[in-house]
DNA sequence: TGACAGAATTAAAACGTTATAAATCCGGTT
DNA sequence: AACCGGATTTATAACGTTTTAATTCTGTCA
């Protein structure tokens, strides 16, 4: 059995089961066996089981390319992700959680690099005009993300990671980040910081402005000093990031509670005060989210809530299968709340 | 463009150029277009550029269910993911990798979870046997990984990551371990440790043999003494390698040197470090492989070479790309050298 | 002028599925 | 006995592509 890529004879290398093989073997019709296979009333229960059990032991699975080009639906699923930053561990558990939902279930997952700054809306174009998936699957939503409206405007079944300003509604999983905000500043508060700091996502996501009011409204609330560090977001470099906090904590009066939204802003910010002689819980405090177990296994801990992108994943892609089977989007959304009992104190 | 969206007719709503409205329009059989699509001598070359100018008016994409239908190609390469564990970032650049290598290329990426424990085969079959894919990429390669021996007797092309202990050559991609823990061991014994110590992958995966044979030839060579920590391995949890740790270094004479294959383990035994009252640096030293950036924002630092998985993920996929296009496998293989430049020094 | 080779094109048959419309079967009425 | 209607089944036409085996179109040479 020698499959030669090169050679270009056609495909019927193996003698695959098909239905035609099937209507053989059972007697019946081609269309009776689609029929049965499908569970048609139409067709007589007896000849349905017969035709089941000899799909079962010839082992027929359905040929994908047949069926999509009949039907035009693809069994495939995308998921726009992106491949420049990340959250760590985030790709991984994300991912995880989207591959195990659809495991079984003759979907598959496809993955397409999306990058913020360039035209988020050509990878979307190119799937709704060449019928490459039944469904889509994005992360690092936009207040008033392009991709929502094409989709909406397209009727295309979408499940977006994160909530839009759009006032038609649509199927999303968000984490609370405003509560999150909230939370740490409070926590913070409560240890007697005064002067809390916090550095935000570009301005271009929605939960950009989720955080922000949070940390804000708390922090007022609260009635204590704060800043917002400008000049640098969650994406920028790490050295960058590092420059903007040392220079921050060489003002008269330097931040004495950090918010982080990463690990790695986490890390750097504690880095930084080391660097600038101050003692974790003496001179500061930080608190921050973590999507991957690591915050375990660093001195001095760090306080931390988890964001819990598995599950994530995996209720996204619940969702999607629902909507793709027809459901109305009204009721698929979710909002995910820090998970304060996963929270990790030092 | 009109879509009208109470329309419930099937599949070909939409008016997408096909080759036979590409026919009509430029005045030649459906059979002419395609071959002149393909560049075919046997076409005139002005019907060619006839053809390809009008395809290009009006964007004309070939129907991929279509051609896979006749072809037997899908224009797919499927990537077996391990879903359980990860090494810190190795998902993100691994993938990130992969899929920007493919960009443009009109394959698409799809992702299968593998879990290490079960059976790993299965998602193979039924690749080869309902082709799914023209392609596969699978990582935690084992010495006689049966994936390996299938897919070469079915002679279908697929890329590695980590080499087998086959006599039969095939492609792979693979990080120089035995000269990462030569290395490792080499550099610690320069600073005056002689008591080394190292935690190793499952014994399954080839790679940890490459670990282990640097770690003990170099160990031997220097004629100091050594310990493989016995009962756990890079997948255990980190609750239970921290125990280990813990063990180990309350016996009557802790190693003092600790080579570390991925972070989290050189995160715990830097806590378990601190734990038990050694000062890095001073009682003891870490040398560890990363393949995050994190590493450069943890005080103390701690040594470290990069592994560059997304310049991994490039490789293998251009590599499957050739072999896919027919390139015999003999020459496909690629050994990343550990990065002592963008190595990173306390 | 009439073959005739070579170049260029095309008709038609697949690939495996689903859906439309038509055909067959069968027991029960007239 | 012919007939009806519901229950089953089936022939057939797509979906859009590639490829085999013709077919047509050139100009050239006897």
């Amino acid at each position: 059995m020698n499959r030669d890529l090169t050679d270009p004879s056609p495909a019927q290398s193996r003698d695959k089961p098909t239905l035609r093989s099937l209507a053989e073997v059972t007697g019946f019709s081609v269309a009776t066996v689609s029929r049965a296979l499908a569970d048609d009333p139409r067709i007589a229960a007896k000849t349905r089981a017969k035709v089941a059990e000899a799909a079962a032991t010839v082992g027929y699975v359905p040929d994908r390319a047949a069926r999509r080009l009949r039907t035009g639906r693809t069994q495939v699923v995308t998921l726009l992700l992106n491949t420049e930053h990340e959250f760590l561990g985030f790709t991984h558990e994300f991912l995880s959680g989207i591959t195990e939902a659809f495991r079984g279930t003759g979907y598959s997952v496809n993955v397409v690099p999306d990058h913020v700054g360039e035209d988020r809306l050509g990878p979307v174009r190119n799937i709704l005009r060449n019928q490459l998936a039944d469904g889509i699957l994005f992360t690092r939503t936009e207040a008033f993300d392009p991709r929502v409206r094409l989709l909406l405007e397209a009727d295309f079944p979408f499940v977006s990671h994160g909530r839009t300003e759009f006032s038609t509604p649509h199927p999303y999983v968000d984490f609370d980040n405003e509560a999150f905000a909230r939370a740490a500043v409070q926590r913070l508060v409560a240890k007697g910081r005064t002067r809390l700091s916090m550095i935000l996502p570009e301005d271009r996501f929605t939960f950009t402005q989720h955080l922000r009011y949070g940390f804000l409204s708390a922090v007022r609330e609260a009635g204590v000093d704060y800043e917002i560090v400008s000049g640098v977001t969650l994406d920028s470099p790490a050295a960058a990031i590092a420059q903007a906090l040392r220079d921050s904590r060489s003002s008269a009066q330097p931040p004495d509670g950090y918010v982080c939204v990463g690990e790695v802003t986490a890390l750097v910010t504690l880095s930084a005060l080391v660097d600038s002689g101050a003692v974790l819980g003496c001179d500061a405090d930080i608190f921050a989210k973590r999507a991957s177990p690591i915050f375990d296994n660093i001195r001095p801990r760090i306080d931390t809530v988890f964001e819990d992108l598995r599950q994530t994943g995996n209720v996204m892609a619940t969702m999607l299968m629902r909507r793709m089977k027809g459901e109305a989007p009204q009721g698929l959304t979710h909002l995910l709340l820090p998970d304060f009992d996963r929270l990790h104190h030092s």
